[in-house]
DNA sequence: CCTAGATCGAACCGATCGGTACGATCTCAG
DNA sequence: CTGAGATCGTACCGATCGGTTCGATCTAGG
């Protein structure tokens, strides 16, 4: 049997065509920006299907940051893996793929930083961390590729630059946050072999 | 006639008293995470005194919000301003003072970029461009007393190490992210001349 | 063809939301 | 002492919240 046919009622479909539509509209208006009958509306799905595919608003929520997550970081692996071996390209390649991300029609910021700004659940904080861990690794691995005496601290003040460059697009204006950043941390690579 | 006297009734004093505490209160839980009705109870205060005072809750968050910036961006400037005429001392002063702000009990990020995070009304916004705006004229005035070639663009990086670092204090863990951020600030500067 | 189950739409639940109204109490200025 | 107004406590308002329930409809596997 197939893992899926055709056109017609699978609940593995409806369940990732909710969390797509989700992620969407929660970071477009916000985790409380709106209601799950609103929600469901706007998704075109009835409340009882939502509810039976993730359980509660917070079970959704937790699925959607969790994709997104994924989702972000993958794409970011992605671009320092399409920038050949020289760490300082890959490095660079990660702050143009963030400077395109800043510059997309409807860029709000990180969707678990945001939520973790006013939702203090658990689960919520514990998603934001893990996601910032995978940025994490991903810059100290070009940290330690570029030979940095200390890959680990270098690692950390990159991870302050991609998040600081992602508050200052989102809050202070899009305009060269991703290109100063980027310089920032080619002069911190460059400082610290 | 004086000011204000004495223990008594006095609106400014009520006012003052309700702005100090629902500043502490809304930072902790976030702006949707307690009602107005909570809210008053734990300043001790009736909703009519508030309402009377602020007008509605959005009104009492922008005061909030306005005052949180003063009284935080006045207090790194005073950082500076006690660190002589170096300015890498200066700068060093900015990021060891936001240091112990990450490690008092309670911290939980800037309650600005917190609020515009998700809540998206035109006046929380423009509020927290004000406030990235006198973080950005305090590091320009640094970078360009340094002399750097670009005291704008090292102006905006430094902003971003600021904003990261407090993301990641917040988020990701306090431990080292503000001596991380200034050591980045210091070889930037040192980079710059 | 028939049934198990996925989905819909709408009604419904108690709780809470932001905000208003009102009478009672208290403080101060004159 | 009296009156203006600041404050309190509480009740109240309509709206919305997250979540549940139920009958009707539709689909797909046997």
């Amino acid at each position: 049997m197939p893992v899926a046919q055709g056109t017609t009622i699978d609940p593995a479909r409806t369940r990732a065509a909710i969390l797509e539509a989700a992620t969407a509209i929660l970071y477009e208006r916000g985790i409380d920006g709106i209601g799950v009958a609103g929600l469901c509306t706007r998704i075109g799905v009835s409340k009882e299907t939502l509810y039976r595919h993730f359980g509660s608003k917070d079970g959704l929520v937790q699925a959607v940051l969790e994709s997104r997550s994924e989702r972000l970081s993958g794409w970011l692996a992605e671009a320092v893996a399409a920038a050949g071996d020289d760490p300082a390209d890959q490095l660079a390649a990660v702050f143009n793929a963030l400077g395109e991300w800043y510059d997309r029609p409807g860029f709000r910021g990180c969707a678990m930083v945001n939520a973790a700004a006013q939702h203090h659940d658990e689960a919520v904080l514990a998603a934001t961390e893990r996601h910032l861990n995978r940025y994490l690794d991903l810059l100290t691995g070009i940290a330690a590729r570029a030979g940095a005496v200390d890959p680990a601290g270098l690692g950390q003040q990159l991870l302050i630059l991609v998040e600081g460059a992602t508050v200052v697009a989102a809050h202070h204006g899009t305009a060269g946050a991703a290109a100063q950043a980027r310089d920032a941390a080619l002069v911190l690579l460059a400082a610290s072999a």
